[in-house]
DNA sequence: CACAACTATATTGCGTGCAATGCTTTGTCT
DNA sequence: AGACAAAGCATTGCACGCAATATAGTTGTG
């Protein structure tokens, strides 16, 4: 049996391109004082400010383990507030604040940079995009 | 402007695909006592055995603050080893072990296993392999 | 009402990624 | 040869990811 080949391997070009595009992103991320981790954050509660804790690893497919610390580094750096809910006091919602609402705009620049960037037509972008969002909806595999 | 949604994000789908990828191989790989890091740098190893910590780097987009540790447990494992090379006591060689050669075999399963849980049919999975590689190949991005 | 099962979040531990730094060896220049 | 920059790797520090565990609040059941 032939030896499996690294560059053969969807899950390496996956991983390699995963890691090639945060680093597009790291500078200027790092100029405003976040990571990528925190940016995708805050770009979810952009779209839905105040949601949940556990709401936010849905939409990120997080846990706990790394948002509750995440999300503790974000509160320390004044760009959102946690309060416990009052039907239900288990759970975290998360809120923006005015300098976590404003750092948005900074970002729109950034993105259309690295979008630019991509040596991918429009045709190309959103087959990549789509083909991706597949494998990350994969069900458990099961060996 | 219009907000940046998270699911407009190239980025964001090719980190959660890497991410899902990633967690298929985990449970056997965890059963076989490596992670996923480390079974990326075991197959350049099959291919490549000997190479120094620096080609290794750059088959993976790896540095030494990375792979020094990695390369350290795989050899307390007992599937490498690593020796200075004589002619540039700067370098250090990586060579695998009878077990580090011996794991090949198991892994094989495992590739094509997961490649069969995506769902993919082989047009989709080139295309994507192709679009991905094209993406961790970028240039560097200046802002 | 007591109490077990369950839920939501936080904490701990470990292995990456990566920037920054340090150390040793090699190459270069005069 | 001696000085000095550069290369190759290791180490340190910090922020993820994720498994495992802990803690506090809630729900269901008798």
């Amino acid at each position: 049996m032939t030896t499996a080949r690294l560059d053969d391997q969807l899950c390496f070009a996956l991983y390699a391109a995963s890691r090639r595009l945060t680093t597009a992103y790291r500078g200027t991320l790092t100029e405003l004082g976040i990571t990528y981790p925190q940016y995708l954050a805050l770009m979810v509660l952009w779209e839905s400010d105040g949601i949940t804790v556990s709401e936010l690893g849905k939409r990120l497919s997080l846990d706990s383990g790394t948002l509750s610390p995440l999300l503790k580094r974000l509160d320390l750096q004044g760009l959102v507030e946690r309060h416990a809910s009052t039907e239900d006091e288990r759970r975290v919602h998360v809120h923006l604040t005015g300098a976590g609402r404003d750092m948005s705009a900074e970002v729109g620049r950034l993105q259309q940079c690295v979008v630019d960037a991509i040596d991918l037509d429009a045709e190309e972008f959103t087959a990549l995009r789509a083909l991706a969002r597949r494998v990350a909806h994969l069900e458990p595999v099961r060996s």
